[in-house]
RNA sequence: GGUGGGUUCGUAUAACGGCUAGUACUCAAGAUUUUCAUUCUUGCAAUAGGAGUUCGAUUCUCCUACCCACUACCA
């Protein structure tokens, strides 16, 4: 059995979405399961759509999700350029190894199955329109190369001659005219594509003398030793190319699944950065600042824990055949498979996204949620001990959803209220019902006396309580006295009651 | 337009020909609680439509509709 080996090859053009992260997620997923390795190789074939800073978003973003290359990166966590022990195949950058992919197109043309083209964009721009305004479509095939310029057509010497005199030639693929191929996904199935439908794609360009997707992606996954691809449904279109491409080659193909798209959350359409801005939700793993200077949010800087990203991830589109909704790194890599990736495409929920984070928050330490907390604390102005903070986040760590949502529930622990909120102040704020909270706050030392206090007295529990409550946070919401009386002491407490006295009277 | 893919509650999904179509998120109601939140209980809600095969179809086949992707010297 073959050693799986699979690769996550994006192009550096912009930052990496959510949508690829799972793509690189489930690749990882697959080779951890098989014992396998995972690649990260970077797809800057197209030199015009190259955005700066993209590959370094593209390995932080994986590193920050858990998602450890096995292969592909140097000791400094930079691409690898140079081969070694860890990285044979080394450069792992398309760009870097453009002397590779030369000499495979030749061999096609050489084999027959490719031939240099001479079609000016200009020509081909016209053939299109012609096609388009007598009502059909233009395929440059086996249909329509007979009258193109190309190796095919012109003279010996005069491919020569344009070989030697022109740059903007290029290498196309000689689509077979009428053949079935015949392909099988491991999560469609059986696919039937008939060749008279492709085109000719051009596989390498003289003008700037690199190859484009088709054949470097089929190129270095042969001499990467790639025994599964895993990619999105965005490529099943191409499939049948890449079929033919191995089988010119005479190279043994890997398998292939194609993952259903992640859709945007409301209406029809793929997930896009517009979504995320739009309807309040990061689309990027990280924040992403643009060149221009545009910023996107990124699930780590919203307070998304990377366990509960990954885990969010993994569900969108693959199911466990079981009930169970959480699932560490190492679990995900024993309940994987690709049988249980569903074929249709998953439409992003970010309230399940949310919740996801709460259940993760629950379940991390107090003394990690604490010293999480402690920077957004020191902020406010608070200097409060590790200790405390730890037994503050132990009560509200269930009412929230991100370390963010503490201060909101909990700032009244440390600083006393200045406004008080109309409603509930006209709800709860009555003269009888200070009056009887004055007494029992003044008459005890402490929050259980003050309970016995009350229920000695036969008073209205709730009434006397939320009046208590009112003082202290400034709303009808919030703690339990008890728990908030710890924090602030009885001095505090006495303090806070006259000043809303004072205020509200 | 062409080619390919897809379609189960609002969303993510389960049920690989056989109970009343299950679960989670959201939403609603109730219980608990000194308020709020939590927690617990209950509820709302789906097989796109039509043929066919079969004793029996969410599941298999075909047609229709709708959605998506691709259709570049982009990936």
């Amino acid at each position: 059995m073959k050693k799986t080996r699979v690769r996550f090859a994006p192009s550096p053009t912009g930052p990496l979405h959510m949508g690829g992260v799972r793509t690189a997620l489930y690749n990882y997923l697959i080779a951890k399961k098989n014992g396998g390795d995972f690649i990260l190789r970077i797809e800057d074939t197209d030199s015009h759509r190259f955005v700066p800073g993209t590959e370094e978003y593209i390995i932080e973003s994986l590193r920050w999700c858990g998602i450890v290359p096995d292969e592909g990166l140097d000791a400094s966590g930079k691409l690898a350029e140079v081969a070694d022990e860890r990285n044979p195949h080394a450069p792992y950058r398309q760009s870097q190894r453009r002397a590779i992919y030369r000499k495979y197109a030749e061999q096609l043309v050489e084999s027959g199955n490719a031939y240099y083209a001479f079609d000016s964009a200009e020509e081909l721009e016209k053939a299109r329109a012609d096609a388009e305004s007598a009502g059909q479509t233009f395929i440059y095939n086996a249909s329509t190369r007979g009258g193109l310029k190309n190796s095919l057509t012109l003279p010996a010497e005069e491919v020569q001659k344009l070989l030697a005199e022109r740059t903007d030639w290029t290498v196309r693929f000689c689509m077979p005219s009428d053949e079935m191929v015949e392909m099988d996904d491991k999560i469609r199935g059986h696919i039937e594509v008939n060749t008279s439908t492709l085109d000719d794609k051009v596989l390498w360009k003289r003008a700037d003398e690199l190859p484009t997707y088709h054949l470097a992606n089929i190129v270095d996954d042969h001499l990467m030793e790639i025994s599964d691809v895993i990619r999105g449904e965005e490529w099943l279109p191409s499939l049948p190319l890449h079929y033919l491409l191995y089988k010119a080659f005479g190279w043994e193909r890997p398998h292939f699944a194609h993952l259903p798209l992640l859709l945007k959350p409301v209406g029809n359409g793929k997930l896009s950065k517009r979504d995320g801005d739009k309807m309040g939700f990061p689309v990027f793993p990280l924040k992403w600042t643009a060149p221009d200077g545009t910023v996107s949010r990124g699930y780590r800087e919203d307070g998304y824990f990377p366990d509960a990203f990954v885990n969010l991830l993994a569900m969108l589109g693959w199911n466990p055949g079981t009930e169970q909704e959480l699932f560490s790194m190492d679990e995900l890599v024993q309940a994987f498979s690709l049988e249980k990736v569903g074929r249709s495409g998953a439409k992003f929920n970010p309230e399940k996204a949310k919740w996801f984070n709460k259940e993760y928050l629950r379940k991390r330490s107090d003394a990690e949620l604490a010293a999480l907390w402690m920077p957004e604390l020191a902020s406010h102005g608070v200097s409060a001990s590790e200790d405390m903070v730890r037994e503050v986040v132990a009560l509200i760590k269930e009412r929230a959803t991100f370390v963010s949502d503490f201060w909101g529930i909990a700032w009244y622990l440390f600083q006393a209220p200045e406004e008080y909120v109309e409603k509930d102040v006209t709800k709860f704020w009555k003269a009888e019902n200070v009056a009887m909270a004055r007494e029992a706050l003044q008459a005890t030392a402490s929050a259980l006396e003050m309970e016995e206090y009350i229920r000695a007295r036969e008073w209205p529990m709730g009434k006397v309580m939320n009046c208590i409550r009112l003082a202290f946070t400034g709303s009808g919401s919030g703690l339990g006295i008890a728990d908030i009386m710890r924090f602030i002491g009885r001095e505090e407490a006495l303090l806070r009651f006259h000043r809303a006295e004072e205020r509200l009277l």
